[in-house]
RNA sequence: GGCGCAUUGGUGUAAUUGGUUAACACGCCGCCCUCUCAAGGCGGAAAGUACGGGUUCGAUCCCCGUAUGCGCUACCA
């Protein structure tokens, strides 16, 4: 299957999955499922300077735990790699030789402190800072001798003078830049890593990628690319620049205005539907007059097409996320909802032994609450001793607030058990036999039961108890 | 500075490849429900499509310019 669309995600390992990558990745993986293709994860860990311990197995996990799982890559096998670029050093070396010996590349001495003055002085004169070219004239001799006395070197690309290069994104459109403003950009380096550019190149071609998704950040050095496939004589993968997500303030969405990393989202409560959810309609939409914004994952996958997605960067909205966030927590399923939420309720010093009680009370504090992380503030009262103000005891203390206790709990002492359809009626019949009625007769229970003024409607609260523990609950302020 | 990309209410987006009272959602405001707080229901304010020129009988939609924003301009990705 010649024609199988192949995409890949490829992100430097830096230790935790940023919202732009996460949702880069969330266009690819869409792409290739849409497509039947194949999503592939590969590591960009050419930086030796910028290595992080563990990053790789973070990354791999929480792409796992957001169901972006990959078909080829670390731990998934291949038949492309190794899926580490760090580990293909000799697949760019020998490519890097290629180049060499058809003129499409050239040997460069200069030191860092080299390029630095050479920058600093094109700066003073208001020039543009860019690599001279100096290298490109030395002479075979010339190489040869500093090769063979062991001078370090880079391997910079020869880019073709006075040419234009043009392209076409599925995003943007056509696109071109002039080669005289290229960089004779450093493909290999000279601890013998290659640079972003030359390996991305020779991987994706080797790897088959047919598609490139990727931020918005590359569109300007795409020309590179292109010399390269041409110097090697490949075909050049359809490319798509996804936008920018940005901060309120329309800057690139950074550290510095909250958190950015996919782990701190799911940490705080987010569930990974809502978060998956919510960055697919970030720069991307059905159209077709669709007005829904909840869809599952296999629904994203139907409707997903890369040619939807908007040019223009998208500010990371969080008050919409929490509001979907909510729509999610409202609609789970109950029992899986209530093993999200134990860890919260515990970390907020709920005692959640009871299980079937902790399942009444996600069920009651579900509709309070965005996040999961709000859920044990809102469990506080299924669980808290009564304390109330002065006031509030007046008001439980009161003549007919008596009344209505004592009825109250023969009533309760009837029903074999409490839900929250037969409480209501009660309070009903109560309310006819006393004659106590509206606030005087509500909230004297409500603080009974909770010490609260706030909370959900009673019949809840009371399924929640219980019928023992609504009538022990009574008993004390009897 | 140079180059590239972008620009529809506060935010995310829509608008049968030019003809709509410019639609939906979040947020905001109000009302209803109600013992309370949410949720929910109903309604409202909020953009004349960055600005200026074209093309056209007619531009959110096509073209040009300006402004603004962002990105890139490393032996980082």
């Amino acid at each position: 299957m010649s024609n199988e669309v192949r995409v890949r995600f490829a992100p430097s390992p830096t230790g935790y999955l940023h919202l732009g990558s996460l949702r880069t990745a969330l266009f690819n993986y869409l792409f290739a499922r849409h497509h039947g293709g194949k999503f592939i994860l590969r590591i960009e860990d050419t930086d030796q300077s910028r290595k992080v311990e563990g990053a790789v197995e973070n990354l791999v996990n929480i792409l796992n735990e957001m169901g972006l799982n990959y078909d080829e890559g670390p731990g998934a096998g291949g038949k492309f790699g190794p899926y580490f670029q760090s580990e293909r050093l000799e697949i760019y070396k020998k490519y890097c030789d290629e180049l060499l010996a058809g003129g499409h590349a050239y040997y460069a001495f200069e030191t860092a402190e080299e390029l630095d003055e050479m920058r600093k002085v094109q700066q003073m004169q208001g020039r543009q800072t860019m690599y001279d070219r100096r290298a490109r004239n030395l002479s075979e001799n010339e190489v040869k001798e500093k090769l063979t006395s062991g001078n370090p070197y880079v391997i910079r690309l020869k880019v073709p003078l006075d040419e234009e290069i043009r392209f076409t994104d599925i995003i943007r459109g056509n696109v071109k830049i002039e080669t005289n403003l290229i960089d004779d950009q450093v493909l290999l380096k000279s601890d013998g890593y290659p640079t972003y550019h030359l390996a991305n190149v020779i991987d994706d071609h080797l790897m088959g990628i047919t598609h490139i998704i990727r931020g918005e950040e590359w569109l300007t050095s795409v020309p590179k690319h292109i010399l390269l496939y041409r110097a090697f004589g490949w075909e050049v993968p359809q490319m798509a620049h996804v936008p920018l997500i940005l901060n309120p303030d329309k800057t690139k969405l950074s550290k510095r205005q909250g958190d950015v990393s996919t782990e701190d989202f799911l940490k705080k409560g987010y569930l990974k539907e809502a978060l998956l959810n919510f960055m697919a309609l970030l720069g991307w939409n059905p159209g077709d007059g669709e007005e829904r914004e909840i869809f599952t994952k296999d629904e994203l996958i139907k409707l997903f097409s890369i040619e939807r997605v908007n040019s223009a960067g998208a500010v990371f909205n969080i008050e919409k996320l929490n509001w979907m966030n909510g729509e999610y927590i409202k609609n789970y399923d109950i029992d899986e909802l209530t093993g999200l939420i134990l860890p919260y309720l515990n970390a907020g010093g709920i005692d959640t032994s009871d299980i079937a009680k902790t399942k009444r009370v996600v069920y009651a504090v579900r509709n309070y609450i965005s996040r999961l992380d709000e859920a044990a503030e809102h469990a506080k009262i299924y669980y808290s001793k009564l304390s109330l103000n002065e006031e509030q005891k007046d008001i439980i203390t009161s003549e007919t607030s008596k009344k209505v206790f004592a009825l109250l709990y023969s009533k309760i002492g009837q029903l074999t058990e409490i839900t929250a359809e037969n409480f209501k009626p009660l309070l009903n019949e109560v309310q006819k036999e006393t004659g106590v009625k509206g606030k005087n007769l509500f909230m004297p229970v409500r603080l009974a039961l909770t010490g609260e003024e706030h909370g959900p409607e009673l019949g809840l609260i009371a399924y929640v108890f219980g019928k023992q523990e609504v009538l022990k609950k009574l008993e004390e302020v009897l």
